[in-house]
DNA sequence: TTGAAAGCGCTAACAT
DNA sequence: ATGTTAGCGCTTTCAA
């Protein structure tokens, strides 16, 4: 009851009890110094004036937040959708609260963004990176951050990192469709550092496993907005005659299926990175390399934690491995 | 430069500037009583500092975070996940942070998901009501709140909403049915108040246009973990023997798509709440209400600072009109 | 136009 | 075991 409006503080509550408000504080808080018959007392009161600890004046006094900022370069691709949620599911465990801001795949949102939480004091921070270029460790100073999916280059051997094994996924993905017949797979991959160009890197491997020429007229590498996706697709089916197509994650996918629709094709065969349910209800079969993305948002927490708690500890790097989904 | 570790402090720029706190405060406010000299010398050694003003200390003097408190009932669905990225990114037209947590469909995770949020003075709530029981004004105070995309029935009155037209959404969707040829429809929906039953009356409203009888036998509302709806939608497909199905939302939707798949039919029509771009590529076609989950998000925003600003105002229920997406 | 000082709610060091 | 008090960084009255 009463658990209403205005906010009750630890000093009314102090009064309430009859004590000073450092013992409402070490009620609270279940510190030693205190008996356990005025702590039950202070905490009966406690629950029954409806109290909320402003968070605010805790964090001010600590400098700490129990908050954790994340940033993610595209919230409408479907597998930041589910790292995401991972990523608040296991913070929660933690009792941490997750702010989420999307970058949009803009640095100049991404900087503004590490800019905003570090005002929240946030403890920590997990990023999806949107350009290699940017100077992340001036700009999240001494907060722990982990990196996911996208590490800019050079900072890998500075901060925790969890990624899949993208080169082995892409390759696993070719394979599968050289293996169901095709002889000419073009490939449209985003230009983002890690993901990307891994995934490239892949495929090219698949074909020289198979002794089939890497054609350049084939690989596209595609800006992140993806305004020429649908060029070049069309151009690698109906230009280039690939019969098969690997796309590099699931934004592009969809550029490709669009295409292969339009076009009214039947025999392409297609791959992609990163899997989502719906795959398993296309009329087109849609080879897939599946994230763990649960795994994924768990593990860029506990990395956090683990190093919220050990500062020292040599940055990681975890990768993760993936799981090819055969269709046919 | 020095945008690094430690945080800068306004005492440390007054000592820099030569001048008191109180003045770098208005310097930093844009607030009256300073002479544009020297708000012009305090903003230059400002941005040179890096210096990051502390959400804390700001808030906890103003009692106030610019931080709105999300709450989605099922992360894990699509509609949500749209919805929840458009909150966002209206909510940093107005400056505001999102805090997001997700209430799985769990009343009690969701009451706690409110008072965490509170306890970091979010100056607003939007939720999506999980459980009509939940006393909400009790919870929420005097934090101004809308509910989106459910509503528990007595609270219509007394808060905000922003629905979408549940019921004539359904109807269009199961008249498209029919009139594609359907005439025993099956329908699965989920519990929840304002949307789940919302949209069963949409069906029987079709029915009842097209003159079908209405049939307790084909109607089946499920629990919101769903755990019978396989069976649920078996029963109807192999004993009811119905020629189409209609699924409240995508989640039902993907039990539908699976039972389809197993069963191997293809003379069922299926239609279903919620467009997901890929429904295009979809084996089985799947007609669609789509819901302007982008307004939905940005509305909530627009509808939770109009009422920051102006209390008073009486609450307004919106209807946000859908429109029916076709395919066969 | 500027400064001094109170105080937001809390924790923690120190005193009793 | 409990109380007193300083102070986290900031805004805002009041005084100069």
């Amino acid at each position: 009851m009463a658990e209403n409006n205005r906010r009750i503080t630890i000093k009314e509550i102090a009064k309430k009890a009859g004590v000073s408000i450092a013992t409402v504080s070490r009620a609270l808080n279940d510190r030693p110094g205190i008996s356990l018959e005025t702590k039950e007392r202070i905490q009966r009161i406690i629950t029954r004036s409806g109290y909320r600890p402003s968070m605010f004046a805790r964090n001010m006094r600590s400098q700490q937040s129990k908050m954790i900022g994340v940033i993610v370069s595209n919230a409408a691709n479907d597998f930041f959708k589910d790292v995401t949620r991972a990523i608040q599911d296991q913070a929660t465990k933690y009792d941490f609260t997750v702010l989420i801001i999307n970058s949009d795949e803009d640095p100049v949102k991404e900087r503004q963004a590490i800019k905003i939480l570090r005002n929240y004091d946030v403890s920590g921070f997990i990023i999806a990176s949107t350009d290699e270029t940017i100077d992340y460790p001036s700009l999240v100073g001494n907060t722990p951050t982990v990196f996911f999916d996208r590490a800019p280059k050079s900072e890998i051997a500075q901060f925790d990192t969890v990624l899949v094994n993208n080169e082995f996924g892409a390759k696993l993905a070719v394979e599968e469709l050289i293996r169901q017949g095709a002889s000419k797979v073009g490939i449209v991959v985003s230009g983002v550092q890690t993901s990307g160009q891994e995934r490239l890197k892949g495929y090219k491997q698949a074909l020289k496993e198979y002794q089939l020429p890497i054609n350049d007229k084939l690989i596209y590498t595609s800006d992140v907005q993806q305004l020429k996706a649908m060029d070049y697709v069309r151009d690698l089916l109906v230009n280039q005659k690939c019969d098969a197509l690997f796309a590099g994650d699931n934004t592009l996918l969809m550029v490709v299926l669009e295409e292969i629709k339009l076009l009214n094709r039947t025999d392409i065969k297609v791959a992609t990175f990163d899997n989502i349910t719906w795959f398993n209800y296309f009329k087109q079969p849609v080879i897939s390399v599946k994230q763990p993305t649960t795994t994924i948002g768990h593990e860029t927490v506990d990395a956090l934690i683990n190093r919220m708690k050990n500062p020292q500890l040599p940055p990681k790097v975890r990768r993760l491995s993936v799981q090819l989904i055969r269709r046919s």
